[in-house]
DNA sequence: AGCCTGACTTTGT
DNA sequence: GACAAAGCCAGGC
């Protein structure tokens, strides 16, 4: 999986620099949602890549931590479709109701078994993959 | 202004 | 192979 390409651009100012009208608001949430709104229908990713593919690898954290911030369902933020590294449903006692993410996932054609994905690194995608 | 927390990841013992 | 600790950045109090 370490097919990641470099990223010598920062997505963060790669995409804060989209500013529609001089006004922006772009936080770091606002670059993990739009990442998180991009990963296919069936597919799951990880904390890491998406930090990675924003450019902050080094802080998975923020990652997970900026979906706590979109509990939102204006954001219609696939959450259930990110999980960490070890495809383990770590975030699932967040949406609400323990089991819903794993209900999701299933729905979608993925393969939960004791909170983790089965076949993980099958439905695995990369966010620079797009 | 400063300390705390957090849906992670990696590395060292 | 399992456990412990550190690193990271940004929001909340």
């Amino acid at each position: 999986m370490k097919a990641k390409k470099k990223n010598s651009l920062p997505a963060r100012e790669r995409l804060a620099s989209v500013s529609p009208s001089g006004k922006k608001e772009e936080s770091f949430f606002t670059l993990v949602y739009d990442v998180v709104k991009q990963i296919p229908r069936g597919r799951v990713t990880s904390y890491g890549a998406i930090a990675a593919c924003l450019g902050t690898k080094l802080s998975a954290r923020m990652v997970g931590w900026a979906m706590n911030s979109a509990h939102d369902p204006s954001l219609k933020l696939p959450a259930h479709r990110v999980v960490n590294r070890n495809g383990l449903l770590t975030g699932k006692m967040h949406f609400g109701e323990a089991g819903e993410m794993q209900r999701r996932l299933e729905k979608e054609g993925i393969k939960v078994e004791d909170d983790q994905i089965v076949n993980f690194k099958q439905v695995f995608w990369d966010p620079s993959e797009l």
